[in-house]
DNA sequence: CGTATCCTGACC
DNA sequence: GGTCAGGATACG
């Protein structure tokens, strides 16, 4: 699910569920995530206010009352789910958040490659992350500077977040789409307009999503077909210019674009 | 730079 | 049984 909107309406909802509410237990169902977060590190959050769910790029930040910060990584299936008790927990349940008020946070990820770490008043957990993919901050004069050095294809660059947070592999493709600029476009070779249609791509395709939550995230959402202009859409028309989607792998990502107005 | 790795499920 | 999956990092 996660990309920077997916993960925006995660953390609402994890802010609307725990915001101001003591934590009561903080348990962990699975092995990878007690790793992260032993038992001895979970039951210290017992007791814990929650002030407030953060996001920044892909990541949340639950800030407690005593100034630690618990930072969340959904990566590749984690999501949020809440449930009152007489609920079962889902059946990919692996961080549970049991509150005050009765209800539970629970991270629900098949994979369980989601992270959930305990960190000290004055740390900051998060890695370093460019501006925000939809901020004033992510402009093509910051794009200009940020892939000066790098010589790698636009889209492989898209997906680091040092250069713009919260793009992940659906929306790179999805930007570049809308950008008219074809994936293998050497980052650090692309003119003024070029990076402006980069950083505009960018903002419709996240934009698009953080417009549509309930059609574009959970169940019951619409089709991938219709969600997307390019992504799994391979050898499917294209909705602009008709010719046939293309798919490529790029740093072991699928890419996918339409050749037939994607230029370089 | 590309590749392996953490996990599990879906699909061919 | 093999491949792939919306992420990120460690490594060669």
């Amino acid at each position: 699910m996660p990309e920077l909107p997916e993960v925006e309406y995660a953390a609402r909802l994890a802010r609307e569920t725990a915001a101001g509410k003591r934590v009561v237990a903080l348990r962990t169902l699975h092995p990878s995530q007690r790793r992260a977060l032993p038992d001895a590190v979970a039951a210290s959050v017992t007791g814990e206010v929650v002030r407030d769910v953060l996001r920044r790029g892909k990541h949340q930040l639950m800030q407690l009352a005593s100034g630690r910060t618990l930072h969340v990584h959904f990566r590749m299936t984690g999501d949020w789910r809440v449930l009152a008790p007489p609920d079962a927990l889902p059946a990919y349940a692996r961080v549970v958040f049991e509150l005050d008020d009765g209800m539970r946070l629970v991270l629900d990820d098949s994979r369980a490659l989601s992270s959930v770490t305990l960190h000290e008043p004055g740390i900051d957990p998060l890695p370093a992350l460019g501006p925000e993919a939809t901020g004033s901050e992510f402009s093509s004069d910051w794009l200009a500077r940020a892939l000066a050095t790098r010589r790698t294809p636009i889209k492989v660059a898209l997906l680091d977040q040092r250069v713009v947070a919260g793009v992940g592999n659906i929306y790179a493709s999805e930007a570049l789409w809308y950008a008219r600029l074809d994936p293998r476009c050497v980052a650090n070779r692309l003119g003024a307009m070029q990076l402006a249609a980069v950083v505009s791509g960018v903002r419709r395709a996240l934009g698009k999503a953080l417009r549509h939550p309930e059609r574009y995230y959970g169940a019951g959402s619409v089709s991938d077909a219709v969600r997307f202009n390019v992504y799994d859409r391979e050898g499917r028309r294209c909705r602009r210019c008709g010719a046939a989607i293309a798919r490529l792998v790029q740093a072991g990502r699928s890419t996918y674009w339409c050749g037939g107005c994607q230029k370089a």
